[in-house]
DNA sequence: ATCGTGTTCGGGAACGATTGCACAAAAATA
DNA sequence: TATTTTTGTGCAATCGTTCCCGAACACGAT
């Protein structure tokens, strides 16, 4: 702000007032005559005052602004999640400042410090697939920042947390692909250390039993870095064509390797599609209208995000301080052939 | 900041100085011995002081982060010129702010004032579809905002600006779409006051004119909300196919139009794709894996938001006030079967 | 006449950091 | 030895706001 120079303090000296009175009057303080407050909000509302954030911000030790940290904005998983957090935090009277970890640990730990010494009330984070460490946040956490949790959660730190069934969407699609004739079922997913990654494998896992289909270490590829390069999932492709026996189905943990997935065997074996089936998490508005059709697992991204800030919102105002802390797990959509399964 | 209660103060009260000592010694100030210099900033790091950004933009009424709205990060253009800017801003010093306008006035006008009155340094803006009125814009603009325009400009507002070669684009797209033996091509695009919209309709009239094909005004569909709700494309769409003539190829000259429109038709009228050919503006990372194939004109994305966003940190950082401004046209990049055509 | 008791307002200290100016002590010069 | 210069440090104002105290005044009760 080095215009909108209209402050309190023009106000008081125009008006012949002091500060106190001024910003009294504008709070609605319960010592100020009727008068005097007319005549100031008037003023202030002709000459056209805002309150200065920045300065509330260092007096207050709040901003009213909320810190998010995803990995890519370019995830149609978490552009949703936020949109979804924006509307709640919206209408609390909050705003948010959104951050990219792009995957990284350096990068996530950096936001979230910027985050915090620019005083915002509270943190909505889902981690980095390199995050394997989450001391950092664990002791801000401690400090008193308020944080939850969505997505990829970690259960080194005790708060609230937001999540889909990973468990059961990856169930319900392994089991989906075998009550379709398939047996050989391969698992594409990302970093190991996520959260997401061992609930989903889980479910897999489940199905596979269930059904009475040996697991097969084979058949499991782990992408790190979680579609981020290509090549990543080119090379797992690959290995996974060069088996003896090919799969016959894959299960995609995560929205980027299922595009990505879908890429590389068009790129490296285009004839492998026809008979394969492939089952995947993902967000993405246009499955629809992808060419090898796609069967996916959509989580309800802006509901998680409206719960993640909610929950948020409600420990930031709480004045007692909270010690009962909920994991709310929230239901995935099995989408086949554009409807629900 | 509720926490992280380390100040500048702290360290003079344990190092028996003053409070502009010690600020002087940590910048390195040249009046300070090179003593006492050591001992605080050994200091300071034992006790992992991190100055208060907040107090710093309360003084210097600069905050060294950079506002950008968008109407939508759930876009593929827009959170990749969100990452072009980001790794410029990361590489000068400064932090990024995201704030999305959802293709609203009201939201765009509110999103531009927080950000002013958070001290940013600067702003990057692309406009809503429903921005017709600028002036609220050009007001921050005199009063000695930096502001860069890119993507959806404005000619109201004298100030660097960073666009694709829309014209060529839709030329290109257009032209291609004849070659390829089309003659009643449609065109679907946003709202008509949008600079983007005006642009790439003459791009998609010179081609028709240079093949001598007659402009038809039936074949033009304005969507006002540019994609963000389905049915006004449904509609369109229906329009389309009640006409006796119907088109046998359209060019579309928005992202989410792009997607949106496959969808109509895939949805009222699934045969109508088969000799229908369909090219338009998009920025998806998965187009290749679209059924009803579709000829994409990319946008360099990345690289216009790292344009914007130097040029914004070069107006910030300039000593002397500029005048002389620049339009920045990039050339975009017709996407047929996978690559470059 | 004195003492509460409101009511309405102003003074001034915070919040954390920077910085112009003043001032002391030490060093250099006359 | 006296004076000037250098060197190192502290004081206090500043940014915009809130809020604790206390001041001034009026009014009714004692």
């Amino acid at each position: 702000m080095r215009f909108n120079t209209v402050t309190i303090k023009d106000i008081a000296k125009a008006l012949g007032l002091s500060t106190s009175t001024v910003s009294r009057a504008l709070r609605g303080g319960y010592e100020i005559s009727e008068e005097t407050k007319k005549t100031v909000t008037e003023y202030a509302e002709k000459i056209n005052y805002r309150p200065n954030p920045i300065a509330l911000s260092l007096k207050e030790r709040r901003s009213y602004s909320i810190g998010i940290v995803v990995c890519e904005i370019a995830n149609n998983f978490f552009s949703q999640a936020i949109n979804g957090m924006e509307s709640v935090a919206y209408t609390a009277g909050y705003n948010v400042t959104i951050t990219q970890s792009h995957e990284r640990f350096d990068r996530e730990v950096l936001n979230v410090e910027h985050l915090a010494s620019r005083s915002v009330d509270g943190l909505l984070i889902s981690l980095s697939s390199e995050s394997a460490d989450v001391s950092y946040l664990k002791d801000l956490h401690k400090k008193g920042l308020p944080i939850v949790l969505f997505d990829r959660v970690t259960s080194e730190i005790d708060t609230h947390k937001v999540i889909a069934d990973n468990f059961k969407g990856a169930y319900d699609a392994t089991d989906y692909l075998i009550k379709l004739g398939h047996k050989r079922i391969a698992h594409f997913t990302s970093s190991a250390h996520l959260s997401v990654t061992g609930e989903r494998l889980e479910g897999y896992k489940a199905a596979l039993r269930d059904h009475g289909i040996p697991f097969n270490e084979d058949f499991v590829k782990f992408c790190g870095h979680g579609g981020i390069n290509q090549e990543e999932i080119d090379d797992a492709t690959k290995e996974l064509l060069a088996l003896n026996e090919r799969p016959d189905a894959i299960f995609i943990a995560q929205d980027k390797l299922s595009t990505g997935c879908l890429h590389a065997i068009k790129k490296i074996a285009p004839d492998y599609f026809t008979g394969i089936k492939i089952a995947g998490f993902t967000n993405s508005n246009v499955v629809d209208l992808f060419n090898p059709p796609i069967t996916a697992v959509r989580q309800p991204a802006f509901e998680m995000g409206q719960a993640a800030m909610e929950l948020l919102i409600h420990l930031i105002e709480s004045k007692m301080p909270v010690t009962e802390f909920e994991t709310r797990i929230l239901q995935t959509q099995l989408i086949v052939n554009n409807s629900k399964y």
